[in-house]
DNA sequence: GATGAGCGT
């Protein structure tokens, strides 16, 4: 189950990413997209996790919810 | 960051 995330705040971490998603499911691994020349935040990433049904939580409980000061849309990527 | 939506080093 892989899931996308975009809209993230330019200065979430990979690491603040795992945690968001651990809350709702075991996380096989996660993946924050940086800007090659910068090192910054793109503003999205990927979270893959371990069971389908965790994934569907995930995205329920997160799709929509505050991060920073932005709402973050969480989907299925594959 | 910025029109909003978006599928990666």
């Amino acid at each position: 189950m892989k899931l996308i995330a975009l809209n993230l705040p330019r200065d979430f971490t990979e690491q603040e990413l795992a945690e968001l998603f651990k809350a709702h499911g075991n996380i096989k691994s996660c993946t924050l997209v940086l800007d090659a020349g910068t090192g910054k935040s793109k503003g999205f990433g990927f979270v893959e996790m371990a069971l389908a049904h965790e994934g569907e939580a995930a995205i329920k409980a997160l799709h929509g919810s505050k991060v920073g000061k932005e709402k973050i849309r969480v989907k299925q990527a594959d």
